[in-house]
RNA sequence: GGGUAGGUUCCCGAGUGGCCAAAGGGAGCAGACUGUAAAUCUGCCGUCACAGACUUCGAUGGUUCGAAUCCAUCCCUGCCCA
């Protein structure tokens, strides 16, 4: 029988972790971070990571993890978060993974083929220089057609990032990526129960602007400035920097915007992700959603919540075939 | 009061007689997502009974087969002179 996760998902700013932690008590659970900018230390601000208060209330693994000048990826948290969650059901405690980065969550939930074959550094390199011409993506993607022509059918020509990667693991493979398919849809070694927040679109975008206005009166440039002069790269692609919040601070310290063209930036830019969030978690048939509009206050939803995670619980206890 | 530059679809901004529902960008909305994921990519974006029709380019009137584009008057805005 498949241990039993459970997650916590949902759009930032939705209400994830106060309502993560107030659960734990109740449940013997520890947290699993589940969010791809948390782990890095330093970024506690502009992250909304949990305060030292609420990190006391409840155990919380997989932040501060990884060193902001460095790139931590899906796969590393992978594997990461993968001994923790063991580590924590070894001790008879429940896992709870607690975040809004819905890749890392089906990492964790289905045999994603992530680790195999470590990323081929040099021939990323050489494939996205050849994005860079005039007509590349077209002659990458052309490149794709001939060696895994169902990929390619799949993937937009200027989804560059993706058709190189899909080259990738044909070249560091031999096998084409979309023979892969069936394995990387397998389930995986967890049985996970997901739970999602959300709130009517006018209120979270309303929460997340305040959030916003809230992080610049808590020293968000402080924080920028501290990890700029530790040596965090501030134009690196992928990493700490590509998160929002500290990328359009960055751009304002350098004088390419005012600080007020910065902080509606990442308003917006917050908004979206909301969204594009809101669009991955709903379509994943999985989430059993909680909207705060349905309750009275945030101690009902937590008791409708908790409750119903009791009952499934005992259901799966209950369940021959589980 | 005089001069001057202008008023274009939610915003910015092209367009100077037909090829214009009107370039491009932004915003917004929707979607995708398998080792950068708070990233990246895609689609829609005047209205409708949608292979077509209808209403738009400050307002009104005019020229013309035909106008966002030309003319007249008016309204408004920026700048300069008084």
């Amino acid at each position: 029988m498949k241990p039993t996760v459970l997650a916590l998902v949902g759009p930032t700013g939705a209400g994830k972790t106060r309502t993560a932690i107030a659960l734990c008590d109740a449940l013997g659970a520890e947290i699993v971070s589940m969010d791809s900018m948390q782990i890095y230390r330093g970024m506690d601000i502009g992250t909304a990571k949990p305060t030292p208060q609420e990190r006391a209330q409840a155990v919380h693994h997989m932040i501060d993890v990884a060193d902001p000048r460095e790139i931590f990826t899906v796969s590393m948290y992978r594997d990461m978060a993968a001994g923790v969650i063991d580590g924590i059901l070894t001790r008879g405690r429940l896992p709870i993974l607690v975040g809004g980065t819905g890749l890392y969550l089906n990492a964790l939930s289905y045999e994603m083929n992530l680790g195999e074959d470590g990323a081929n550094r040099a021939l990323r390199e050489e494939l996205n220089a050849i994005a860079k011409e005039p007509g590349g993506p077209q002659r990458l993607h052309e490149r794709l057609q001939s060696v895994d022509p169902e990929s390619a059918a799949r993937l937009h020509p200027n989804d560059v990032r993706r058709v190189v990667r899909a080259i990738e693991v044909y070249e560091t493979t031999g096998r084409p990526m979309s023979s892969m398919d069936g394995d990387m849809r397998r389930e995986g070694p967890y049985r996970m129960l997901v739970y999602g927040l959300s709130l009517p679109r006018e209120q979270m975008y309303a929460r997340i602007n305040a959030r916003v206005d809230r992080m610049m009166a808590d020293g968000l440039v402080d924080e920028v400035k501290a990890l700029l002069a530790q040596g965090v790269e501030p134009r690196r692609e992928g990493g700490a920097m590509q998160a929002i919040g500290y990328k359009e601070i960055v751009a304002a310290l350098r004088g390419e915007t005012d600080m007020d063209t910065a902080v509606s930036l990442i308003k917006q830019s917050s908004r979206r992700y909301a969204k594009r969030q809101w669009t991955w978690f709903r379509h994943d048939p999985r989430v059993q959603w909680f909207d705060f509009t349905q309750f009275a206050d945030e101690q009902a939803l937590q008791a409708a919540l908790l409750a119903r995670i009791r009952t499934e619980m005992a259901q799966h206890a209950t369940d021959p075939a589980g």
